[in-house]
DNA sequence: TCTGGGGTCCTAGGACCC
DNA sequence: TCTGGGGTCCTAGGACCC
């Protein structure tokens, strides 16, 4: 039996935690930029907010609903985050942390109530930690992530399905009978695996609902869709395809892309900023002990800027040798850039992309053509990077992010602020919480 | 004025091989 | 006029997840 566990509303719940005064009111959590809506408590989707909606679309309710906006703050988050799965861990062998807020379970071959231990883990979480949980409990993953879907329904529109169910929704607990009406009263494309996309085909051939979906023929799915499509139906039908994952291989990509708080034109400051970015890859790719093959760059402008004439490239650049260290990711991602760039262009964001990682103890070595060879005609690669990119990483371990950095990723031009990082291509973030439980300076002060 | 930032997996089609 | 029959590998793009 498999369960999954995520935070209602994660990042708002995360908020509520610090700020109490929050409970009750409409709530959202803006992306990087103050840009969209990524979080919402339920009285903010009581509002009609969607999921990833523009902000300038929805200011106006904070007059008229009392809405509060807050600024993204991954730092909180991400702590709150492996507190509750450090608690939820604990209940069962085997545990797959699957994003931010959520994990599955294994629950194979352990005894006693399901429902109880369900009740107990969000008894616990809520007290320890002051976030609220979801639970559900499935034969695969899949009804797993379906019978947590019901739960929440349930606590945020009760009667949804006709007789109650309860907090904890145990799938392997319900007659037969009994699932199927709940499959019946549940959309097709609340499915975990039915994108937009394959939701829309298939309501258009009348496979509305989960029951049409698991009563649907499984060969004409998969030779009208993939075999994707095939495990989700497996699944649902009660036929374990996926197994809970505890030790994730390392990412095969790794990514740093930001929208910028204002267009840029100037080389310069993209020159910046992709050292920013090409900097922080390399240090994620040296938390896992890879190193990259390639590196992939991208600017765009913006396709919203309707008058703006667009202009989105990227390419991507072999390395020589596969590398993790920060100078030499630099140096390909501006080259990568210089070529890229073209002026006159209102560019809005910008990425870095680490390809052909693989793990930093497999590199294939070289023969040294160079030595005893003229050592002037050798490239100046570093000596011994690992030793110079440790220390970097130690450094900016205690002293903070960004105490250590490599020049071209620092700003070239006296700041007009304190900040180093300043200028059009900052992220705004007018609402950010303190960083309550990360940074000793910003601990929350209890009045006695 | 103002529109997120990460990831994964699968498939189709082209290049290339003998 | 008539033009084989297998394979593999790579890449771009799409769909999905949170």
């Amino acid at each position: 039996m498999f369960a999954l566990v995520d935070v209602n509303n994660m990042y708002v719940s995360c908020e509520r935690v610090f700020r109490p005064s929050l409970v009750g009111r409409p709530v959202v959590v803006l992306s990087n930029n103050d840009g969209c809506a990524i979080a919402r408590s339920n009285e903010a989707k009581d509002l009609g907010i969607k999921m990833a909606q523009p902000w300038f679309q929805i200011r106006h309710l904070q007059r008229q609903a009392g809405l509060v906006a807050l600024s993204a703050n991954f730092e909180l988050y991400g702590d709150m985050s492996s507190r509750m799965m450090s608690l939820v861990g604990e209940y069962a062998p085997r545990q797959e942390v699957y994003s931010i807020d959520e994990c599955f379970l294994d629950f194979d071959g352990v005894h006693g109530s399901l429902a109880a231990i369900g009740g107990d883990m969000r008894a616990k979480v809520l007290q320890w930690t002051g976030l609220p949980t979801s639970v559900g409990f499935g034969p695969t993953k899949t009804l797993a992530k379906l019978a947590n879907h019901v739960a929440k329904t349930e606590d945020r529109k009760p009667g949804t399905y006709a007789r109650p169910i309860a907090q904890v929704c145990d799938f392997g607990a319900m007659a037969p009978e009994e699932l199927s009406r709940v499959m019946q009263l549940t959309d097709v494309g609340d499915v975990w695996g039915v994108g937009r996309k394959s939701s829309a085909r298939l309501k258009g051939q009348g496979i509305q609902t989960v029951l049409d979906l698991v009563r649907a023929d499984i060969a004409t799915l998969r030779s009208q869709f993939n075999v994707v499509m095939e495990k989700t139906v497996l699944e649902l039908r009660g036929t374990s395809c996926l197994d809970v994952d505890d030790a994730p291989a390392a990412n095969q990509q790794i990514m740093c892309s930001r929208s910028f708080g204002a267009a840029v034109t100037n080389l310069q400051e993209l020159i910046e900023v992709v050292s920013q970015f090409a900097s922080r890859v390399a240090e994620k790719a040296r938390d896992q002990r890879s190193v990259a093959g390639a590196v992939h760059v991208f600017v765009s402008t913006s396709p919203f800027r309707q008058n703006d004439r667009q202009h989105s490239p990227s390419g991507t650049l072999p390395l020589g040798r596969p590398s993790a260290d920060t100078r030499v990711l630099i140096a390909a991602a501006v080259r990568l850039l210089a070529a890229l760039y073209r002026p006159g262009f209102n560019y809005v964001k910008a990425g870095v992309m680490l390809v052909e990682l693989q793990a930093d103890d497999q590199v294939q070595g070289e023969l040294d053509l160079f030595s005893g060879m003229d050592a002037a005609a050798e490239p100046s690669a570093p000596r011994d990077p690992s030793k110079l990119m440790g220390a970097l990483d130690a450094l900016n371990q205690r002293f903070g992010k960004g105490a250590v950095t490599v020049a071209s990723a620092m700003r070239q031009e006296p700041a007009n602020s304190n900040n180093s990082a300043g200028g059009a291509v900052q992220s705004r973030q007018e609402w950010r919480s303190p960083r309550y439980t990360t940074r000793l300076a910003e601990i929350p002060a209890v009045r006695t």
